[in-house]
DNA sequence: CGCTGTGTTGAATGCCGTCAACGTCGGTGG
DNA sequence: CCACCGACGTTGACGGCATTCAACACAGCG
């Protein structure tokens, strides 16, 4: 009997159409911990021990250059895998994670890999499908940055934010942690104060509603139209 | 006996490190085939059915969006993987392998992946490690393009083109296929006219060389410095 | 109550995309 | 052989989008 419950991840679609014996297997070789906000769970360029899977919160990827400047790689979601260096055969991250709010992950130690992917291959697979996922959506973002001006392409972002980690308010659908002007610039390759001026123009519109470190849509619809239709107005 | 011999393959790091009997059993599941120049391997979103190692040649891959807007993502080189979508759990090729050259290529048909991995499992870690290197390889290049000018951009470019795929020559390195400024403002995001004259203003500083779909870089150091320095001059 | 992180907004600069015109190379067919 | 044509390349002029520089406002926190 594990001392984690199958129940935490047998939802998860990584983990559909195993039985409860193999949940147990991935589960008894796992540790579970709770990361506060802002602390890096790993950094990059780190030797590479152990990868993970976020039961709860969120977190920001993050990728830093020789000159100090970084950009967002992406926001990991409960449910997705995360630092699996292991499974591209890396022996260091390639970028750090920082916990957006307090998280909570399962983590398993690299030295288990081999043995739960030859024992539980869809454990594997789900893995490579990720990093497959994971390779096509950074190339999509190639493509917008050498395609989209900077307006589609913030637009894009949100939208994204909001179908990946929306939460329905009363208003629109909100980003469920908290974000800066500045992260959704690190995200973009843009800057803070071009985002804040879009921002502001598209709250003057109605598409958006901004607070402090929050970022709500409340017209989805419309927001779509800036992000697509290449010459607005 | 396989109709292919091992010393095709053996020599390179893909394979390194395995017997004899596995280059075999690798290679009598592979086909040969000769792609000559400006052909399409593989379509995007084409139905993926067998993955590839180039032998011989150079092969464009290629995104297009719906706008009928295309950035080339990479080149490969004799001795890589390409069309691995299998490894990725995925059912079509997410962009166009086009020969940039008249090429060779081994090809496996999908159904042999299972098989293949199984009796020559460093052969499923060579082809995830390559994946991790292209994931890494295509952040690299979103942070490149979220932090740097045009001009660093496009001599970065050139140097790992060179690096890459260079071949000496008595003024310098050249690169060993045709290359067209389109194709290189497609590599990164800016517009052949803008290559155009990067590159002219590096021939009249004897940096490069230019000619028609021809490209030689003659002082790589200086190119460098180019690429490396925030602000030249 | 000051300090730090965050956000807003105006003004000016400049990079580079766009438009346009022309030049050149190489292959093809008469 | 040579004229033609399309693909590729070059260069100038112009303008717009986004960065840069600057100043200020506001919130949260010790």
């Amino acid at each position: 009997m594990p001392e984690l419950d199958g129940s935490l991840i047998a939802g998860l679609p990584l983990f559909s159409g195993m039985s409860k014996k193999e949940l147990d297997f991935l589960l008894c070789r796992a540790r579970s911990a709770r990361y506060p906000k802002d602390l890096a769970i790993f950094e990059q360029d780190g030797n590479a021990d152990a990868f993970f899977l976020l039961l709860d919160g969120h977190i920001r990827v993050v990728r830093l250059n020789e000159d100090g400047e970084q950009v967002i790689a992406r926001y990991i979601n409960p449910g997705e895998l995360f630092g699996i260096a292991v499974a591209m055969g890396r022996a260091t991250y390639p970028a750090s994670a920082i916990a957006a709010v307090d998280c909570v992950a399962l983590a398993w130690p690299n030295e288990a890999w081999p043995d739960l992917t030859a024992r539980v291959p869809q454990f594997a697979s789900g893995a490579y499908r990720t990093i497959g996922e994971r390779l096509q959506e950074t190339q999509d973002q190639v493509m917008q940055m050498s395609t989209e001006q900077v307006e589609q392409r913030v637009a894009h972002t949100l939208l994204r934010l909001v179908q990946q980690s929306g939460r329905k308010t009363a208003e629109g659908i909100e980003i469920d942690f908290p974000i800066t002007r500045q992260d959704i610039a690190e995200m973009t390759g843009t800057t803070l104060h071009t985002v804040s001026r879009l921002l502001s123009a598209w709250e003057d519109m109605g598409l958006v509603r901004g607070g402090r470190q929050r970022v709500i849509v409340t017209d989805a619809h419309n927001l779509m139209l800036i992000a697509e239709h290449r010459r607005k107005r």
